[in-house]
DNA sequence: GATGAATGAGGGTTCATTCAT
DNA sequence: AATGAATGAACCCTCATTCAT
């Protein structure tokens, strides 16, 4: 008999969403399986009914997240494709407005933790957020390059740049609790910035790569 | 009292190497005064002679790894100033090669993983660390500028925009343990594109500031 | 949820019975949870399934000695009040051999002890026990009063006066283990003794209360 | 070499000072050599030079605290011992406000808990201090039987009797934390009510001993 | 003789996990 | 399939005692 004859995937889904409040607030090792079950108003039993245990319950939990969170953040919508400034500000607004919000610093800091620990699930959390960004940016940044618009040779690391671009002063600070929230405005001066000294080194004509 | 109140330097000393080990390898929640003490070589009693708890010994433990490993990243020493790209290639190299060291991710993650509970001790880390290297570059940045040699109308966060361009693709990809080390081969070309981007948009006569 | 949210009752009172024992043995700091689990013949873990801590053990433990020693000492049963001698009598020898008794004494030396610090448990102690016995007795005296078999104004004061003189000799002694057990014949004695003392002091025209 | 060669006699009352302090505050149990040896202001090794351990050090706090306390109860000084009724108010004043107090309920509080524990402690507050006080009581009390003021067949017995008339109320409402604390007028109407009730029962002619 | 750093057993309490119902 | 009482190992911390200085 397969698991999914004998167990009801609302229950699962009950579960994991006192998981989710519990896992967000407290942390894995702060986090007690009778409170999750308490919050997910099921028994302590029909906890490990559906999970194997702490570990695997918590990893579910954190790729709910990632399919939430993350997957997103690079939806291919109403961005113009075709304006290069506009369509860069689109993307990077999205992914640091998610970087600094409170659901993404705390999986974020909990994957982080947890990766020497639970090195497949900070690798699932990779792939399924940043890598997946990244990929899908560099795929537009090859048609620019293709284009002419832009002068993109690796437009992989290109992407990783601009994203990279887009964490600074706000990630960390707000990382490290040095501050507390993070306002529209600043989002969109560090977007800006961001922006500006990406398209100034893909300039068309601009040096590329190494600055040696 | 006298100014040696410590006990003993050395016991002390012998406490933090094995609170370092510990701590190092199972985070804050999942190391427990037990092991401290055994790998310490010390009995559990005198940890309690040397720090009031287990919060305090951790602090203590964060302070020293920060005086380590962030205090020596901008020794102003043999760097050329006068000559950008090799003095940005200098302090990315040794901030890069700091972040993705065992001893630094492994700082990282905790104090990250443990900044909602300990907020004066990320915040401590962020001073010690990032802060004076952003200020420090910033200085130089600052004189590039007046001198003419680049364009940093805002040197802050111009050198913060520098350090995240540094920690493009290796950081996050060895924070997440995708990548179990990284290359100094890996990490001079991430360095070398970093500078170049960074110069493209520093450059005397280059656009500045937001892209809009 | 139900009445009968106790868990299981037979289990909390094999808990108890534990506790009494060790509790009774070794006081109140001088117990551990350990021991009391081991004497019971439970986890430990199991003690707070059924109570917050060692502090509520202990005063569930003190409430049941109360209720077990004291509630059965004044019950107005087959003495026959209209014979103020015996009467007393009966009554003075229930009080007395309930606190010479080894349950007895323990639980008074432990209340005792324990009053600066659960006073709460001390006056619990005291309302369920000397309180009703007091007032009872008094009760009894008034209505002497008014048939005029006895001169008794205060019926109060009166009944603590009878009861502090059924505690001559013995009750000091047992308490600071000068003796080991009360025979029934020193009892005898005592509560005829302070029979006799107590009806000189209220016959119909003797002087009553103060002396001066 | 004897102990009182080099042990100073000195120290040994600044060590019983400390542990007065301590113990009084939080009994037995509840203390620590740590602290004591604080507040005595010598160390902790210096605390074992003078006493094998802490129950030798309990003892030693213990009987001091009899010395002080008890003995100078019925010390036979200016009472007009030829004054029955002031005689006894005067006694039993004396005896009931250190019954009351403070440092005397601590002490019998301790010495009551630790009786099972510590008997030949117990057993010497009881001839210290209650025994002493009932011996010089009965002796008195052999005298007046003689010049047939009063009529005291059994002196000892009767004594007994009067100082557990003069705990009527007050003493158990004080140790067990019921009231806070006794007024002069309260202490007062004790003692006189006892002082009427013994007189009555030893008035030359009155009915003696059992009462059936 | 005095010190206080070091010890380690034991304190109360929590919690992931199991299993009879 | 769901429950939740029971478990016992492990948690952080305290403290009486020892012993090298």
């Amino acid at each position: 008999m397969s698991d999914t004859e004998t167990l009801s995937p609302e229950k699962r889904a009950q579960i994991l969403t006192g998981a989710n409040t519990v896992f967000s607030e407290d942390g894995y090792e702060g986090s007690s399986m009778a409170r999750i079950a308490q919050v997910a108003g099921v028994s302590k039993g029909t906890l490990y009914n559906y999970f194997a245990g702490k570990a695997e319950l918590f990893a579910a939990h954190i790729e709910g997240q990632c399919a939430l969170t993350l997957g997103q953040v690079f939806a291919e919508d109403g961005a113009n494709a075709d304006d290069p400034a506009g369509f860069l500000r689109t993307i990077g607004t999205r992914m640091l407005e998610m970087m600094v919000s409170d659901k993404g610093l705390t999986t974020y800091r909990i994957v982080t933790s947890e990766a020497p620990k639970f090195p497949e699930l900070s690798q699932g959390f990779y792939n399924a957020g940043p890598a997946r960004a990244i990929t899908a940016l560099a795929g537009w940044l090859a048609r620019q390059h293709q284009s002419g618009r832009l002068s993109v040779p690796d437009p992989i690391f290109a992407a990783e740049q601009f994203f990279s671009l887009c964490q600074a002063r706000l990630c960390l600070r707000r990382v490290l609790h040095v501050d507390r929230t993070s306002s529209p405005e600043e989002i969109a001066h560090v977007v800006d910035a961001a922006v500006a000294m990406f398209l100034a080194g893909c300039a068309p004509n601009a040096p590329q790569g190494d600055a040696r």
